[in-house]
DNA sequence: ACGCCGTAAGTTGTCCGACAAGATACTTAC
DNA sequence: GTAAGTATCTTGTCGGACAACTTACGGCGT
């Protein structure tokens, strides 16, 4: 049953609260280091019980926003929020635009393909099945720094083969999301230095050998499906990758 | 006033039992895909209220342990844990331990230093304050893997100085826990792919130009004040870091 | 007048009981 | 046999109440 449009459900109301919250420190209704207020007051001028409120407060915590301590009350963070920040910014041209510059795409094109072994193997798919390749240089304002090669289960697009077209010239989360309904819950990203091979130095119109950052992930929807893999080739000194690093709350034996 | 030991403050209870569940689930008591039992017989067995466990299961959920779904259950997340994951593990220690590796230090020496303007605005101190300067060389199974170089106010030993002998054998997280009580909350780190020069090529035994992750680190304790600031040199070939990406949830403009 | 300590107010943590909303599995009607 | 409807289970939300903790104020002794 592959219907399940998008159909503006109802999120849980804690959701709605998280986002209003976020939109209120984003935007410095509530200062940094400043303390909100008491949870009763806050959750009777959000309408919403005080349970739903701690709902969204938790995550809010746990996303580094918030401070809480115990009967003192609750603060905002202090400033020095992450600007491009790989646990938060998700996908290249959040990354560009984050780093202030204009994001655009050269040399794109996609293809369907049968899925190699490994691939498959990712995407939790017959190996040979189809799966659509799209591969891109990414350029920020105007100056190539990343290639990217994207692969997704055919299956996806099989309906309406239009969408492929569609991922050559905007984000491919954006896509799977408006088009789709699809949205991204969470990814698995590892990343090493490389130098760049004959193929990737011309694509990205640098000597051979020149330092490079290979970043492959697999995201993840909401029911914990494989939707996406993708490899990425970024010029070292395109931007700079951060890393928000939580804990040592749990110690691993 | 610095003392505030350890005095074992009672911990509330929902981390009790966030590390409780966190166990089983290490454990394979609950294992992985599978339905923890529902939330009321759940937290009669653990004997604390429903509000309670659902803190701690908002917890695990925001770290990946768990999805919840309404109506349906709540889940173990699927396998797929990330092992050597940046935003996980802390420390050099970690990982190698994390990749199933004999983590050891070589040319191990400490000094205490005036701070340079940069490493001071880092850690919030007046330029030319002592600081803490420890230099090691981390082994994996006895080969050399990385090259750290790590800051801190010295200040903070400046009542314990055999405290700085003691971090060139362990992990210095652990020192400062064990030693000052002093936990670290979260860290911001950020990477880029650098060649070895001479200096760092020497140290750790490759050629010049060999191929570097270079990763840099500034850690903040409970309280948002900054407490030590690193830089490490790793070898590329030596482990591969990977990072949950969680998201897009909340979108930057 | 100064400093110390106890107390009161405020805030978060936890608990209980109940109902609403969503998902699944079973039953029933066709 | 198939499909729709229903029963039941699960998570989401609500309201009120009390306990534990932090902070700040005021009284007390020196």
């Amino acid at each position: 049953m592959p219907g399940q449009h998008v159909e503006e459900r109802a999120r849980p109301r804690s959701v709605q609260v998280r986002k209003e919250l976020t939109h209120r420190i984003d935007s410095g209704t509530f200062a940094a280091g400043s303390r909100l207020p008491s949870e009763p007051a806050l959750a009777m001028e959000l309408g919403v019980s005080r349970a739903t409120l701690r709902e969204a407060l938790r995550a809010l915590e746990s996303e580094g926003l918030v401070r809480r301590m115990w009967g003192a009350g609750t603060f905002v963070a202090d400033g020095r929020r992450v600007t491009n920040s790989l646990d938060a910014n998700f996908g290249v041209t959040d990354a560009i635009r984050a780093a202030g510059m204009v994001a655009g795409i050269e040399q794109a094109r996609h293809s369907m393909e049968p899925a190699t072994v490994s691939e498959a193997g990712r995407l939790e798919l017959q190996p040979g099945s189809d799966v659509l390749v799209v591969e891109r240089v990414r350029t920020a304002d105007g100056k190539p720094v990343v290639l990217s090669r994207d692969i997704l289960p055919g299956r996806l697009i099989a309906k309406r083969p239009e969408i492929a077209d569609q991922m050559l010239m905007r984000s491919i989360y954006e896509v799977l999301e408006r088009e789709l309904g699809l949205v991204i819950h969470h990814g698995v990203a590892s990343f090493r230095p490389v130098r760049a091979d004959v193929t990737v130095a011309r694509r990205l119109g640098v000597p051979r050998g020149e330092l490079l950052l290979a970043i492959w992930q697999v995201d993840y929807s909401e029911d914990g499906a494989p939707v996406l893999s993708s490899y990425e080739y970024h010029l070292a000194d395109a931007f700079e990758f951060t890393v928000l690093r939580r804990g040592p709350g749990r110690r691993l034996s």
